[in-house]
DNA sequence: ATAGGGTTAG
């Protein structure tokens, strides 16, 4: 063909416009004509085309075959695990190697590695390879400084990101946007707004970084009014990484409408089959409680990866949907899409919700053996949710005991809601004590802490807890639930509620009191304060606020539609009888998203079946 | 005449 060279630019170009393929075909034509074989220039140009166009397999093939590897193959072979999203394996073949081969990285090799440490939020990790850069002889290299401002940026750490960020000598606009998402992230909105500002340079790429961050930080309501003033300004802001945050902002507000008006959004720019905005659309829909809409984007879907797969499965998992998340995890398979440790906290948790012991072990089996994945404390929490749910509570407990893990708050808390459905007294008592002890930081904790000790009648510990909520909800948020309505939300706080339709409500919840009375409804007034009289304590329930909630949609909505009710905290077991039996006498369902799962109520029963 | 750093999904 041409002249070496000529080829060599010809892969290029491909890596630029990434046209694998293309590459593919000039790498056959190297080995033919025997290039490679006059040292590694070849070869690594090659690797990095594959790693930047996603061919990872081809990438490790060449690597495998290579007879001289130098400093930038593994730079490369590196990049390509980055670039696949694989930032453990990185890790670890820089860990293998180090060690086998004694690699010592160079400026490139440290700056691959930094940027999987932040792709896995391995911070321990990546403080011993900073400490071993600074020792090195590249510690002036601004682009590895680039590198770690991102990664501290991505654990979490603006401040320790501002520091290495001041170092840099040359500050260009990959170091601010860093930065920015990192203060962003943060939640720490105004130093990062004050950062935007006194860029030198900036791009849309940084007005990316600042939505994309504000909406993981939580602030996703700033995010969108910064959004909306970008747009107002004639900013050219229709491109997928923008449209993905701003869906995943709407997922957080769990704001279908506004997760609409974005997919409106997204279609009139043309982006409906952008794997990422798709992606997003499916966690979407499934956490504003449409879970046909998700299946539906999922369905029409060409190319779907394995976070397409995973997003839908956790979303019919957590709608009660179990045995079609299992199938779907099948049909994954067959698919020749690999699972990863999210799916598996998907399944597990859709198995422990069918009761479904075996399948769920062995689920969890699979994930280490046939999949080398290694579980996490969520996969040992998951697994602890399916044995204490199937009233299996020593096994659970024994998990709890020998994991290699220190179990955290979630998992003490899953063990213990299920001894609060078994009635296994004893060991719930036991395992609230110790969580006391530890000092719950949730809320939900201790609603959960209050039920046992006051199952167990135990009123001085009730009262204990009570206390401690008290003092964390003058902290935090207190307890509320929102109605969506579409065109409005409106919240609603525990007590009588002060809203202007509250006559309304009143009579609304009152007669459907007397209603589902008739019906063989009694009030549980035992997860209720002892020390209040009878009738103050069947008061305090019916005030509970996914009641007004659900009082104020049913009076608003159009007749016979879905009520759809967003609450901060776990949903209390009287109001979950409650609205089973409501679901029955309105003959419409009933969706309340609890703190971490959907319960849809229709025709008196509940998709969770009553485990929550 | 090779290679590295910033924004998106669970």
């Amino acid at each position: 063909m041409n002249h070496p060279f000529e080829i060599l630019h010809q892969i290029k170009q491909c890596i630029k416009l990434r046209f694998p393929l293309e590459g593919k075909k000039l790498h056959a034509h190297v080995v033919k004509s025997g290039f490679g074989l006059h040292g590694p220039l070849f070869s690594n140009t090659l690797l990095y085309m594959y790693g930047k166009c996603g061919f990872l397999k081809d990438a490790l093939q060449l690597f495998d075959e290579m007879p001289h590897r130098d400093l930038a193959s593994w730079a490369s072979i590196f990049t390509s695990h980055n670039h696949a999203n694989l930032p453990q394996k990185t890790l670890f073949l820089y860990s293998a190697a180090s060690s086998k081969e004694n690699l010592q990285p160079d400026d490139f090799i440290y700056a691959t590695l930094f940027n999987a440490c932040a792709g896995c939020n391995a911070l321990k990790v990546g403080e011993q390879l900073h400490a071993q850069f600074i020792a090195s002889s590249f510690a002036d290299n601004d682009v590895v400084k680039s590198s770690l401002v991102d990664f501290y940026a991505k654990c979490g750490l603006p401040d320790r990101a501002r520091s290495v960020f001041n170092s840099i000598a040359l500050k260009n606009v990959v170091c601010w946007t860093s930065l920015i998402y990192g203060y962003a992230k943060a939640g720490r909105k105004s130093e990062a707004l004050a950062l935007l500002r006194n860029t030198p340079c900036k791009n849309l790429q940084t007005w990316t970084a600042l939505i994309s961050g504000l909406m993981q930080g939580g602030l996703c309501l700033d995010s969108f009014k910064i959004f909306k003033e970008l747009r107002l300004e004639g900013a050219y802001v229709d491109e997928p990484f923008i449209l993905s945050s701003l869906i995943v902002g709407s997922a957080t507000l769990a704001m279908l409408e506004l997760g609409k008006q974005v997919h409106r959004l997204v279609i009139g720019f043309g982006y409906e089959s952008n794997l990422y905005v798709c992606n997003a659309l499916i966690d979407m829909y499934a956490k504003c409680s449409d879970v046909s809409a998700a299946e539906m984007i999922f369905g029409n879907m060409g190319k779907r990866d394995v976070v397409s797969w995973t997003s839908i499965i956790v979303g019919m998992a957590q709608h009660g949907r179990a045995l079609e998340a299992l199938s779907l995890y099948e049909t994954m398979a067959l698919a020749g899409v690999k699972p990863n440790g999210v799916t598996f906290t998907g399944i597990i948790y859709a198995c422990s919700h069918a009761g479904l012991v075996e399948k769920g072990r062995h689920l969890f089996n699979s994930m280490v053996v046939d999949h080398g994945l290694r579980p996490s404390l969520q996969h040992y929490t998951c697994l602890v949710d399916l044995y204490a749910r199937s009233g299996l509570i020593e096994e659970a407990k024994d998990i709890l005991d020998t994991m290699p893990f220190t179990p955290d708050e979630a998992a003490w808390a899953s063990l213990l809601s299920s001894c609060c459905q078994g009635g296994k007294k004893e060991i719930g008592v036991r395992i609230a004590d110790h969580l006391l002890e530890l000092g719950p930081e949730d809320t939900s904790t201790c609603i959960l802490l209050s039920n046992v000790y006051a199952h167990a009648t135990m009123w001085e510990q009730v009262s204990k807890v009570r206390k401690l909520m008290a003092s964390m909800e003058r902290k935090k948020k207190p307890g509320y639930s929102c109605v969506d309505l579409g065109k409005e939300i409106q919240v609603f706080y525990a007590g009588e509620t002060e809203h202007p339709m509250r006559d309304e409500i009143f009579g609304l919840l009152k007669e459907l009191d007397a209603e589902i009375r008739k019906r063989g409804y009694v009030p549980d007034t035992s997860l209720v304060l002892h020390d209040l009289q009878h009738q103050e304590k069947e008061r305090q329930l019916f005030w509970h606020s996914e009641r007004s909630a659900l009082a104020y949609g049913l009076l608003k909505s159009a007749p016979g539609a879905s009520i759809r009710i967003m609450k901060n905290l776990r949903v209390c077991g009287d109001c979950h009888t409650v609205f089973k039996l409501i679901s029955n006498v309105v003959g419409r369902e009933l969706i309340v998203r609890d703190v971490n799962r959907f319960h849809h109520f229709k025709d008196g029963e509940c998709s969770c079946q009553d485990f929550w």
